[in-house]
DNA sequence: CATTCCCTATGCGTATTCTCGTCGTCGAAG
DNA sequence: CTTCGACGACGAGAATACGCATAGGGAATG
């Protein structure tokens, strides 16, 4: 799960993202509405958490447009005011929820995790699973055959990633942007280095994490 | 046990709030209906405590739609008036107890108490316990191993709060924002501090309370 | 006024991750 | 079928980030 902060207040920002993060989340932040109606428009983002006051572009115009363009990744508003006149105007412009300043952090999850689950139309899957290996985001354990196996943070991340597309080959640069968060390619070979630790953890026979030559990695559903 | 106060009036929420969380339970607290509402449908409490009157979605409302979509926790009410009609109003809408203001805080955990006990349909566990570690919320009585320990009150609230969620990990912006109300301060080591007292206290040998790199910490159910 | 409690700051130790280098393997072309 | 080039695998060491422990001072409490 991907989630996009656009926040100008770099103390918010940081504590949301660490928040997020901590919660198993993948966070990306903007601190002004150009960069973030960038990055949302070019990106699949599951929610997108808007400061209402921003510099350059401010968030009911982004999300205006963001609509325009057709995008309905769900929206959360931030704002400092809590008139009705601003929550109605947020709503208006197509945000999902609205929460203002200051607020908890376990308010902002909730609910964050509420626009999920009502976006998806189902329960949010805590529990990724794909032939005998399984992945639990919230209690972070992971099995392969009924046993535990013990993953380092990155190795985790990247094995979420891998089993979320499970079946389809996903690029190098994809597996960078997204366990990463590197935009570009810095000529590195980090992933092929912790694909090879992953693989001794959890597919020591090699039939499950399979190597697309050229391309970057599949996770077989066939044991 | 998790209690949800939804209350307008900041000085009588924090009251109650706080009296909440020093009796051992963690409290939110929304400032007005349309919060109150998405919290509860998000979250789940063991109590909802209501005021009547409020901002955007009166509690009566709230309580409705929160019954309509088939929420069954209990609801106490809280009003400034006394009169029988409301008492019934509320009662009609799906409360389940009813408390006038002004009210001494013994009544309303007295209460609340009762609430939990009536919907557990079990004597409320006022000890948590994990592994040869127990903690008693009430004597706020600690022992390991069957010895007796004695934790200063932010160690005690922090071990209550992690007993409560054992077996999963609990990020540090989690504890930072239910054991000492902090929202935004990512920029402190008190956590680790705080941890790692109590680890000297009840956990000597480091088998029970885990560390997760880059979350937070754990409560092993095993010793 | 004394005591307890709790936060801040610091340096240290270690887990984790990255870089680098070498070896192996795959695939295309001759 | 062989050869060559490019790409990937993987081990070892270095760099880094993170968490731990401790001390000291300040605030709250009685």
């Amino acid at each position: 799960m991907r989630i996009l902060v656009v926040e100008d207040d770099s103390k918010i920002a940081s504590f949301v993202v660490r928040g997020l993060k901590q919660s198993g989340f993948a966070a990306d932040h903007a601190p002004d509405g150009e960069t973030g109606l960038a990055l949302a428009d070019s990106t699949d983002y599951d929610t997108i958490i808007v400061d209402v006051m921003l510099p350059q572009l401010d968030g009911i115009s982004l999300v205006k447009r963001l609509r325009a363009a057709r995008r309905v990744t769900p929206v959360l508003f931030l704002s400092a005011k809590s008139s009705v006149d601003d929550r109605i105007r947020g709503l208006q412009a197509g945000g999902d929820d609205y929460l203002t300043k200051p607020f908890a952090f376990s308010e902002l999850l909730a609910r964050v995790h509420a626009l999920i689950r009502r976006a998806s139309q189902s329960p949010e899957a805590t529990r990724l699973a794909c032939g005998d290996v399984t992945l639990d985001l919230v209690t972070r354990e992971v099995t392969r055959a009924g046993a535990p196996v013990d993953l380092q943070p990155r190795e985790f991340t990247l094995l979420a990633f891998l089993l979320r597309h499970a079946g389809r080959p996903v690029s190098k640069t994809m597996i960078l942007e997204h366990v990463w968060d590197y935009s570009f390619d810095p000529q590195t070979n980090v992933v092929d280095v912790v694909v090879s630790r992953l693989r001794a953890k959890i597919d020591p026979d090699h039939t499950r994490l399979e190597t697309v030559r050229g391309v970057g990695y599949v996770f077989r559903p066939h044991v």
